[in-house]
DNA sequence: GTACCTGCAAACAATTTGCACTAAG
DNA sequence: CTTAGTGCAAATTGTTTGCAGGTAC
């Protein structure tokens, strides 16, 4: 996982303006082992940074997953969810609560996917749906 | 994979009412191989059902994916694509042209990443990513 | 006959875009 | 100084919803 200066180092490292806004989105992002929506870090951002849109948002997103620094992932079919931990790995998604959790996979497993492919593979998400502990007893 | 006539009995049996137009969409989807949208159903099924909407086709897919004769794919963060395979396997989907390929996933391989897991899954989703070799080229 | 289904249009919501202004380098 | 980034509002677009009329059973 990345800190906010290797994130910061690594934007310039293309020749990409360092902004107070990106800035606030990395520390944002730094560390956090949740998947939040662009709406959350929205709202999170508007305390500190109350004229920030979602514009900035959105594109400060795009850039940082070309960066490899976070994925965006489509787990969520109504909404996009940042993952600030690049590394491949698979996510769970509660149907009923909506709550999404890390699942680990081997990296060879993620090899032997890219490797079974004619395709150049430049991301591999997985996904599973059902009940967490929680939801699926009440 | 199913037939027709198979897709018609199983929505029978939980007491669903088999209309002209869930039989026009079964017709559409049965052993088909691509992934369509629902737009493309729609433009399909419109040449011979003038009159029919989005709505029938967004609840009828829902209704085909819970009684497990679909699934509904989220490759693409744009769109819906639906399967008529619903077997568990994975999806390649390149960045540059859209096409959507299959991916051959072994059973066991689904069973494990199942069995890993606390919570109750109910479906699991393989998606790759990247260029796929014609693009690749150009 | 009745509960469910369809089609239409309007509503919705997440994301994108155009553009004038601002700020990083 | 120049180019890229920001904020705003409007536009876009896939999907959902409400409801009046229709149809399966």
């Amino acid at each position: 996982m990345w800190t906010l200066d290797e994130g910061i180092s690594r934007l310039k490292e293309s020749g990409t303006k360092i902004t107070a806004q990106r800035i606030a989105i990395l520390k944002r992002l730094e560390g956090r082992k949740d998947h939040p929506s662009a709406e959350q870090i929205y709202q999170e951002l508007k305390r500190d940074f109350p004229t920030i849109s979602f514009a900035t948002i959105y594109s400060t997103a795009q850039l940082l997953a070309e960066k490899k620094l976070i994925q965006i992932l489509t787990v969520d079919d109504k909404r996009v969810n940042y993952d600030p931990d690049p590394e491949p790995h698979g996510h769970f998604r509660c149907t009923a609560c909506g709550h999404i959790e890390d699942i680990p996979i081997t990296e060879s497993l993620v090899e032997t996917l890219k490797m079974g492919q004619d395709s150049t593979v430049s991301s591999v998400q997985l996904y599973m749906y059902g009940l967490c502990p929680s939801c699926n007893v009440r």
